[in-house]
RNA sequence: GGGUCUGUGGGCUAGCUUGGUAUACUUCAUGGUUCGGGACCAUGAGACUCCGGUUCAAAUCCGGACAGACCCA
């Protein structure tokens, strides 16, 4: 069914409690694991890259989507709801995107026993069923901007290797598709989506690159697309948002025009912006370790756990004190939650500990004559603190881990990118390498080839101009640095 | 896109060569005894991926489908 895990040594048990695989040894192996045992996502559906939410994965997801949706709102966006299915004949107006998307895309071709007259494409991305509407809302200047966006499923055709969260065929999926009057306006739009992505990325702790993607890898239709990538444990890139300038390219191919102030027709430029599950997979990957998830606070779905130590004889004031601190805590508007099962105390901190849970807090019969708490960080160590303040000490913990895991993956992600001149220099860095390459495609698709990467693109968070190297392929006069990776 | 391999309780697995009552551990349930880093005892529940073929008889042999894993482009 799956490939075997290793002989376990013969004292721990087989239960699924703990990892077998250590996230060092081998990354994705791991990670495969960790989604299993720590219940996440359930791959035994029968379609391939077609996975169940677990409930524990699902809460994250929430949390993930519910701010992105305040950061839309604060952003002057409004949440739409398009249909799931597109007419063939719509989805064929821009040509690019059959281009792109043809090979990968589900079909529906009947309706119960009738063969439809007109296929229908199950929705890839939204384009194509929005802009059919946008010019019937579009009519003048004074309609614009307009900026929508909407939180939705979307089904690809993969034919590579699936993979919880990071490469799926049904993608929870998040798209912003905004129309403005000029260029510029739609320019200075990339900037606001930008700003969305560096909130949502930073509540969950992921530093990330962002690039410009070549002009051979940007989304199909798009003048041009800018990546946003994080750096994985191996060392691999994890795309996980994108922020598209269609420029009028779509507004032509399904007339999205407007009556200017001037009484000319204009068409509106356009914007996108997507993000995925994706993220899900980016946080899980990049904070934890051998023990299993380590959860940013701002997104775990329990931010403390509260474990009581029972001894017979003395339940009552120690349950009694874990309610109270719970109860002290939730007025604080913390998620928490008391494992007062009928189990070892070991075994509860295994289990929360495989879950992520950042903080988790312990109150036995010692604690009560101290009148103190016992905390455990997830990503760190133990400390007592006073029972009587502490809301205030476990909100400044959190603080710590949520600030501490940020702190982690910026420094590793940096120690990930090397700048190199020449091919040969590059080859045994590993993670990202940044060379000087000129403006022609088959000198960047040279060295993908050589070095068997991707292009990420030319830095956008960086000085890019690389005027004065040579190029790493051809050896003449460079243009960028441009990013190179492996990638998810 | 091409090739190799694999499908047995929720998980992991024995049995398959040589066809005949399906094994252990774990999980789960119930009861008891416990509880500062995976406790223990007792009882119980739970499986041969699907379709077809061969046969008195198929987890086992044959064909196909589906699903998964790995390798190569």
């Amino acid at each position: 069914m799956t490939s075997k895990a290793p002989p376990k040594a013969a004292s721990a048990p087989a239960a699924p409690i703990a990892l077998t695989r250590k996230k060092s040894d081998d990354f994705m192996e791991w990670y495969l694991e960790v989604c299993d045992v720590a219940e996440l996502s359930d791959k035994r559906y029968a379609i391939k890259g077609m996975n169940i939410w677990r409930p524990y994965a699902y809460k994250v997801m929430h949390n993930i989507d519910e701010f992105t949706r305040k950061e839309m709102a604060r952003s002057g966006h409004d949440e739409v709801l398009f249909p799931l299915m597109i007419p063939e004949s719509y989805f064929r107006k821009e040509q690019e995107q059959i281009k792109g998307f043809g090979g990968e895309v589900f079909w529906v071709d009947f309706a119960g026993e009738n063969k439809l007259e007109e296929r229908l494409v199950i929705r890839p991305t939204s384009e194509t069923a929005m802009y059919s509407i946008f010019p019937l809302w579009i009519r003048s200047h004074a309609d614009l901007p307009l900026r929508t966006f909407q939180i939705v499923n979307v089904f690809r055709y993969e034919t590579k290797q699936t993979r919880p969260f990071m490469r799926v065929r049904e993608i929870h999926f998040f798209e912003d598709h905004s129309c403005f009057a000029t260029y510029e306006d739609s320019e200075a739009h990339m900037n606001v989506d930008l700003e969305v992505v560096r909130n949502c990325l930073t509540r969950l702790a992921l530093p990330y690159i962002t690039s410009r993607r070549p002009d051979w890898d940007k989304f199909p239709g798009a003048h041009y697309s800018v990546g946003c990538d994080v750096v994985m444990p191996s060392g691999r890139t994890l795309q996980c948002a994108t922020v598209h300038q269609y420029k009028d390219n779509f507004s032509k191919a399904y007339e999205i025009t407007y009556e200017a102030p001037d009484g000319t027709r204009k068409n509106v430029h356009q914007t996108t912006f997507g993000m995925s599950e994706r993220l899900v997979g980016a946080t899980v990957g990049v904070h934890g370790d051998d023990r299993g998830l380590v959860l940013p606070p701002e997104v775990a779905p329990i931010q403390v756990v509260v474990v009581p130590i029972i001894f017979k004889g003395k339940e009552k004031p120690v349950l009694d004190a874990c309610a109270d601190v719970a109860r002290r805590l939730r007025d604080k508007g913390l998620r928490v939650h008391v494992d007062d099962r009928d189990r070892n105390a070991g075994e509860k901190y295994f289990h929360w500990e495989l879950r992520g849970v950042p903080l988790r807090l312990e109150i036995g019969p010692r604690d009560l004559e101290k009148q103190s708490v016992m905390t455990v960080r997830r990503d760190a160590g133990k400390a007592i603190v006073p029972m009587a303040t502490v809301e205030a000490e476990v909100e400044k913990l959190l603080q710590h881990v949520q600030a501490d895991l940020l702190e982690r993956q910026t420094k590793f992600q940096a120690g990930q990118i090397h700048r190199a001149h020449k091919i040969e220099e590059a080859r045994p860095l590993g993670g990202i390498v940044v060379l000087p390459v000129c403006d022609k495609a088959t000198c960047g698709h040279g060295v993908e080839e050589a070095l068997d990467y991707k292009t990420l693109g030319v830095p956008m968070d960086e000085p890019s101009d690389a005027s004065r190297e040579r190029c790493a392929h051809c050896g003449e006069a460079a243009k960028d640095w441009i990013r190179f990776a492996r990638t998810y």
